[in-house]
RNA sequence: CGGGGCGUAGCGCAGUCCGGUUAGCGCACCGCGUUUGGGACGCGGGGGUCGGAGGUUCGAAUCCUCUCGCCCCGACCA
């Protein structure tokens, strides 16, 4: 590609509204333009990189029996009303109506298409397992969007789709998976490491997380150096601390006034933050019959603790989970900064009590009174609750459930995850296979996901130094990006012709510019490979070249130029080839 | 959805508080000339519904009302 010819241009100052270096990076290079919050065109050079991308991605997958087919962007609502996701999902899903009033959807993603797909083609375990796979753009209207291509609302993924006819397959085709996203990430230069997740209200039975870990990721991890647990804060386990022993002291009230907080209650009272117990209103979602219904639930954690969420949703099989309003406190009996279990009026309220709180004694708590708490409450003479179970938080220096070390918290960008999804999908659109016996049964499916614009900009917030992008050569737009200076064209032009007879792809700067210009752009632009051509280097003979991510250059006499790439664009593939390994599996 | 910020040329910004020439600067762009190994220089140019609508005023980028868009933090996230 001649730069003379190529559409878009590299900008001196990047847009005030990227913050991250990545974004920042990819916009001034001339890779993305912005067309709306969370909506990027990919120009040239990205689109370049992502077809490599995505290149990586189609190898992996056919490497493990998956078959690339193509699934629609717009499927009609009714597919969706079967699974009732129509009615589960949010605005983040955009709906609208064809022109004969037909409800439909943009695809946030392809579940259902599957499971349709599936119920109409295959009948018999004879047909099973099958892996299928696709690339095509999602849509999921985001409430926000941010940091570039990190979070967008329309994105282009690769996503697959295991369907077995049962556990042990999807075992296999599972772990056939947790590989091959290890192999992608590795050929495309990006390291990432996989954590458990959440399954959520998905109803699978397991679930990883490829993160990459960056201080601009927007997921909190836990990790333990100890023994390599890592884990999406999410659904972190941990080792709570031994509950102190000791026999139940009397209940006692005592005014505390105008102390709400757990921090100024443990100095008014002169106690530990872990001597008491903190309440948390939440107000849920639950599905009964066909109505959603709204419930306020009180979860109770140890003080020093904070309550998870996604812990508590699971745990009361909640859709929706939110911080209760204070009309919703009062209205249910309670005190905000007061609350108790002991004494709720309220029996609709959900009452979650946190097993450590189960075993403590003699917690400080809410009297349920302004200006009013209780000393020495104990679970099961004061209060019970209607579920005990781990809904407390882990956090950095938390003991690791495994190993008992203090776990670490870093932030990570989520650039792909599996998942065994089971049989709601296939369940709910009726997708069976006739068994060796011929007994009917549910087809088995997991999926699977890679975002490639995500991907892609990962990489670049992994590979850049203070002048721009230093792409890994798999995933590089283009390998060499050569230069002609001042009476270098003619020598340039030929070298540009045997390049690419060769099979090397060339990004030509034939511009009539200065060379700092030229040098400065070709750093921002990060192709691994730079070789300048000019009348200095022509004098004895030779061409100037250069590996990016290194400052040394070498000068090479004009004949060896080609053979001096092509070797260092072998050793670079090498490079990346080496770090494929078999990756453990401690599940 | 809550909080904060910003919309003036392709990009970065000044001007807005305190209304008053023809709306300005740097980069980028076009022409001519000089320059040519790390973002050159001179001369001459082109490009603006000041996000939009309404209002106040003799007069609005500037004041008021409404509205749209974008960014950041939080909530949310199959």
């Amino acid at each position: 590609m001649k730069m003379t010819q190529m559409f878009g241009q590299t900008l001196r100052d990047a847009p005030a509204d990227a913050e991250v270096v990545s974004h920042q990076l990819l916009v001034r290079a001339g890779y993305i333009r912005q067309l709306g919050a969370g909506i990027y065109t990919l120009m040239p050079l990205a689109k370049r990189t992502t077809d490599k991308l995505e290149n990586v991605m189609r190898d992996e997958m056919n490497a493990i029996g998956g078959q690339e087919i193509f699934m629609p962007v717009v499927h009609p609502a009714d597919l969706w009303k079967e699974t009732n996701r129509w009615y589960e999902i949010g605005d983040e899903m955009s709906r609208f109506q064809d022109k004969n009033d037909r409800d439909m959807v943009l695809a946030m993603t392809h579940e259902e298409v599957v499971a349709d797909l599936t119920r109409k083609d295959v009948q018999s375990y004879r047909q099973l397992p099958r892996l299928i796979y696709h690339l095509q753009t999602k849509w999921r209207d985001d409430p926000r969007p941010r940091a570039g291509l990190i979070r967008v609302r329309e994105f282009t993924m690769k996503d697959s789709y295991s369907l077995d006819a049962d556990e042990a397959g999807l075992d296999k085709q599972y772990r056939a998976h947790y590989q091959a996203y290890f192999n992608i990430f590795r050929r495309c230069g990006l390291p990432a490491v996989a954590v458990l997740s959440d399954v959520g209200m998905m109803g699978g039975s397991m679930a990883h997380e490829y993160m990459y870990l960056t201080p601009i990721g927007e997921d909190t991890l836990l990790i333990c150096d100890g023994c390599g647990y890592m884990a999406n804060r999410q659904i972190a386990k941990f080792r709570k601390p031994e509950a102190a022993g000791g026999e139940a002291a009397a209940l006692e009230k005592v005014a505390t006034p105008g102390v709400t907080t757990i921090q100024a209650l443990a100095e008014f009272l002169n106690v530990t933050a872990a001597q008491t117990a903190k309440a948390v209103f939440m107000t849920g979602t639950f599905r009964e019959g066909d109505a959603d219904v709204q419930r306020l639930v009180f979860a109770v954690v140890r003080g020093d603790m904070e309550l998870n969420d996604t812990k508590l949703a699971n745990a009361i099989k909640s859709k929706e989970l939110r911080p209760a309003h204070e009309e919703e406190i009062r209205a249910a009996g309670a005190v905000a900064g007061y609350a108790s279990p002991v004494g709720l009026k309220n029996q609709d309220v959900l009452v979650v009590v946190d097993d450590l709180v189960k075993d403590s004694v003699n917690l400080v708590a809410g009297a349920n009174e302004a200006g009013f708490h209780l000393l020495n409450t104990n679970y099961g003479r004061d209060y019970e609750a209607a579920i005990v179970t781990d809904i407390a938080a882990a956090e950095e220096g938390s003991a690791c459930a495994n190993c008992g070390q203090p776990l670490g918290v870093r932030r990570g960008v989520e650039v792909g995850n599996i998942f065994k999804l089971g049989t709601k999908y296939t369940k709910a659109l009726g997708a069976h296979f006739l068994d060796k016996d011929g007994k009917e049964q549910d087809v088995i499916m997991g999926s699977y996901g890679i975002g490639s614009g995500r991907l892609l900009q990962c990489i670049v917030e992994e590979h850049h130094d203070d002048k721009g992008i230093i792409w890994p050569i798999s995933v590089a737009p283009y390998h060499v990006h050569l230069v002609a200076l001042r009476g270098g064209d003619e020598v340039a032009s030929k070298l540009y012709a045997d390049l690419t007879a060769r099979g090397v792809e060339v990004l030509y700067d034939d511009r009539e510019e200065s060379p700092g210009v030229k040098f400065n752009d070709a750093d921002l632009i990060g192709l691994p490979l730079r070789v300048t051509v000019s009348e200095r280097t022509l004098k004895e003979n030779a061409v100037e070249f250069k590996l990016r991510r290194e400052a040394d250059r070498a000068v090479v006499p004009i004949e060896q130029a080609l053979e001096t790439v092509l070797q260092a664009k072998q050793m670079l593939e090498d490079e990346l080839l080496a770090t494929l390994q078999p990756v453990e599996m401690d599940f």
